[in-house]
DNA sequence: AGTATAGGTGAACGTATTTTCACCTACTCG
DNA sequence: CGAGTAGGTGAAAATACGTTCACCTATACT
């Protein structure tokens, strides 16, 4: 898929926004573009932004100030294949389920081939709170990959990753009769089960990975 | 020149400038900080902003729209540092361990905090051959992020990477009176020992992290 | 008890930045 | 010629964004 051509204009400003990006590590507002090349109006400016959003070579995020980015995806400045970078759940209470995003503990990144098929923006990283699923190797403390899904969406006999009170565990998952089945893979750890709606237990997802450091 | 420390919520506007600006190549606003951290007012962000500045960790441009830039550039999260990428090991005879790197079955983008302090380029990945530490959570065909030393910078009790046969196994290491001592930590697995000179055993490193994909 | 520090809220203010409008110039093409 | 396209000026409107002010709540320290 091969871009149309630009103009001589056109091409300034796409280097300028280019060089500008890869000295600032940020995109040029509308009025340094101006600056730059000599044009007094940052409507000249606009309109041939406009016309590199249209012909592909830029994308742009409406009203956000420096919302230019390079869309050329075998640019070396462009974002492309940024690997994910999956926010590290800190401490969240199970009756603020929807806070999970919030209040990163920090952020690892992973190669996307542990996500499977799971889409990154989908995916989170939390810490198993328990050994419950130590025959299955993981311990107390590792990082979870899981991906954030809606509890239907589980097959029994999935790993899953679940909220209870402040923790994080992953267990089997097990769905009968109304109400989750937890199973835990380690002797000394008991099933737990809750009703789908129980306040105390809120599934988060799929576990696709395990990373620990020693 | 060390770096004062930060609090805990410093550090959450820190990781998450860092994340930020991985994932959209520009940094973020005081209100993106602020809805990020669920931070109402943008007062409050404006502070820790403030005092990432006056710690060295940012730098910012007055009154510019997203006018912060990170000040360490030999930040791992800078752009201009590539990721690690570690070459995973395939089949290596034991007799032949200078081939270790020759002959990568693929390649895995690793978090650079997974490796501690190491080097990356002094690092690599295998594969674990048996089920021998499998009450340390490592299973067979789990990944393991190696840093490739001497036997002699390994410390009895730390845990190594050995190369026996065809296969790489991970165990507790111990040196004493010219011979290894390979101590596995699941039953039905047993000591090993040998020579230090022995052509059937090569000890690759130091084992730094687990990663497993379900 | 008194004080300092970290981290907040909410509102206001001023500047930065994008967007739009009216109108202009030069060039190309049928 | 008449119409379309590229690129512009200048000004104004509409937000986005950074900064500041007054005041609040914890927690730690002396």
């Amino acid at each position: 898929m091969t871009k149309p051509s630009l103009t001589e204009r056109q091409n300034n400003v796409y280097e300028y926004i280019r060089s500008y990006i890869r000295e600032h590590q940020k995109p040029p507002t509308i009025a340094e573009i101006g600056a730059a090349l000599s044009i007094r109006s940052t409507n000249g400016v606009h309109k041939l932004v406009v016309v590199l959003e249209r012909k592909g070579y830029i994308t742009r995020t409406p009203r956000v100030s420096r919302g230019i980015a390079l869309a050329d995806s075998d640019d070396p400045f462009a974002l492309t294949e940024a690997p994910p970078l999956l926010p590290v759940i800190g401490r969240v209470r199970s009756d603020q389920p929807d806070q999970l995003r919030l209040h990163p503990a920090g952020a690892l990144l992973v190669d996307p081939r542990l996500l499977g098929p799971a889409q990154a923006n989908s995916c989170i990283i939390t810490v198993a709170g328990d050994d419950g699923m130590q025959d299955l190797g993981i311990r107390k403390g590792d990082f979870l990959i899981v991906e954030q899904t809606d509890w239907q969406q589980i097959l029994n006999g999935e790993l899953s990753a679940v909220l209870i009170g402040e923790r994080v565990i992953a267990r089997w998952f097990d769905f009968a009769r109304n109400r989750f089945h937890l199973r835990p893979s380690a002797r000394g750890y008991t099933d737990e089960s809750f009703r789908f709606d129980s306040p105390g237990c809120h599934i988060i997802g799929r576990v696709l990975s395990v990373m620990r450091k020693l």
